[in-house]
DNA sequence: AATTTTCGAGAAAGCGGTTTCACGATTGAT
DNA sequence: ATCAATCGTGAAACCGCTTTCTCGAAAATT
């Protein structure tokens, strides 16, 4: 038996006003027509009571709650932070509250983790970048209003405010290829992830496209740690510029790396991904791509609140990363040359 | 006319089982004692129409929503997002969800903020640095249960979870003092801040205790650009040592100090507060307070089960910051004492 | 076999709002 | 002054679930 909390309710303030509770509900809506003198009764019984509509009993009778849900792999992770932080504010603005959860915890269920999580909300921004194809489908009807993040899917039916990697890694190579690297090592993202296999796209055709190109793979990760622990397996590539799945492997490796003697840049190029608020400010300056979440976070926002309004949410966006170009990456050395 | 949606609810369920509501009720909760029979039959017709229970009528009945909210002036500090971060996993391993909401646009209708959030929630986890005590204290039965991050009032009669920023700013006024300094500078928090005012207490008495000390103070506030706001007042205070807020402000500041020829820790030391994840690997790594923040958000959440469950919350907890020596901070150059 | 106890399941009353619908009172037209 | 149209308000149904209360049937007791 839940302790019901002692809040007037909307019968009670009706009694005190001597009004039925319809009339509360009109005049609490600002959709009262009646006379003046008995909405000012009701207003002053409400405050009086300090009455505030049950938000719960509200949703239930309007059938909606004005909460969205933000689902990522990673709450951890400064990029969808970035993106949750723009997405609440823009929200706010509109009255919708975001209620947040992380997958990570136990991949296998994701799906009902989501499914669970939307059950208490109206829409879903969803960023699981290592669900399969089929499963986002056969999933995505149960969670609409949705909008996705990293990755558009035709099939989906949603929104999709995307990244383009695949360009992306190609100007990190081309900037590195400037520069006279030929020996490159990519230190892959967390396995089938889609936003990996974009990275892997892109580096394919850079590859094929430039001459004398070599790239290996190795395994790595998303985070600072999976970054310092791939290190040593880049060292022994023998490559002269690592690319990282993203700025916090780019932050370890450096590390790591920087531990084990070698240095950056002058030994190994390193470059991230995402261009975090602190890739500028990590030893060196992480040369990166520069991705802008609030921006995507907020344009997120737009496309849900056009979902939930039942409007057209306009075309997907997909945002091209600018280079940005700092000191872990500089001219190959002739010693490794 | 909101459109309801067409998912199938207990009455149809109850309808195709050949049993009443609440028998589909008892199932799908486990309370149901009567014939197996019965039982499966009703999961049978659930599961063919894919039903499950609706969350806000079940809270309605229920009294209880299953999500608190987690209310911080600042969603892009990662100090905050490593809270909630942890707090969200705690929170969902007991079923429970969390609702964020940044009180950052308009600290001026913070209460109404946190009034509005606290009724589409169970509870919340606070932290409100900048709110004076009669309106946290008046503001309190309200919002029961109610967890405090970053402020204990015993007035206000809520578990809290704090941070000792006196011992700790003194722990790293001694270490600077140690290292030779003896003219400080203390970049300031967000004015009005409790968090501010502790780290100023402990700075006083720092000063009266240690002779010889001189402490000059400016203002800073919370973030990068306000470190890099404040470089060029710190370095025309003279001091040769200065004490951030935090660490994003002594990121920022260590930045505007070596972009305008000042040497860290060479001229300048500095220190920040907090050791987020990235003060390790900023240029220089940066000589902070370590505090455990991923803990907190855990303990944060074991007292608000306890109060959810109407059990004693256990002891206030008061996290006494590690100090991490990094390579921000060095002996007084002879050059400058 | 008759009576009491136990048990299984449904009817109905909430939870606290919103909204349709109906109806008596005003207002306006004739 | 009479009738139609308009208007303001309340009664009641509804949102979808939980739970108490009730009652008939089955089991246990004598």
């Amino acid at each position: 038996m839940p302790s019901r909390s002692t809040a007037a309710t909307i019968a009670e303030v009706a009694r005190q006003a001597g009004v039925s509770p319809a009339t509360v509900s009109r005049v609490m809506n600002g959709r009262f027509l009646g006379k003046p003198a008995i909405a000012a009764r009701v207003r002053a019984v409400a405050a009086d009571l300090a009455y505030a509509p049950n938000h719960l009993a509200r949703s239930l009778a309007l059938g909606q709650t004005s909460a969205i849900a933000f689902v990522v792999p990673d709450l951890a992770n400064p990029s969808f932070q970035a993106i949750l932080s723009s997405l609440s504010k823009a929200a706010a603005r509109d009255g919708y509250r975001v209620l947040v959860a992380d997958s990570a915890e136990s991949p296998a269920d994701e799906p009902s983790l989501i499914a669970e999580i939307r059950r208490r909300c109206d829409a879903v921004v969803l960023c699981a970048p290592r669900m399969s194809d089929d499963q986002l489908v056969s999933l995505a009807d149960s969670l609409r209003p949705l909008v996705l993040i990293n990755r558009a899917n035709p099939q989906v039916g949603a929104p999709s405010l995307a990244i383009d990697y695949q360009a992306g890694i190609q100007d990190l190579g081309k900037h590195l290829y400037d520069l006279g690297h030929r020996h490159f090592v990519f230190v892959e993202g967390p396995t089938g992830s889609v936003s990996n296999r974009q990275r892997l796209y892109g580096l394919e055709r850079f590859e094929h496209q430039m001459p004398g190109v070599r790239i290996d793979r190795i395994a790595g990760g998303a985070t600072i740690e999976d970054g310092l622990a791939a290190a040593g397996r880049v060292r022994t590539t023998g490559a002269t510029a690592a690319l990282a799945f993203n700025d916090l492997v780019a932050i370890g490796l450096s590390d790591g790396l920087r531990e084990a003697g070698v240095l950056v840049p002058e030994d190994v190029s390193v470059t991230g991904f995402d261009d975090i608020p602190f890739a500028r400010y990590s030893a060196p300056p992480l040369t990166t791509l520069s991705v802008n979440h609030e921006e995507l976070g907020a344009q997120a926002w737009q496309r849900m609140r056009a979902l939930v309004a039942g409007e057209a949410p306009g075309p997907d966006v997909v945002f091209r990363p600018r280079l940005e170009i700092r000191r872990s990456t500089s001219e190959v050395s002739n010693t490794r040359q």
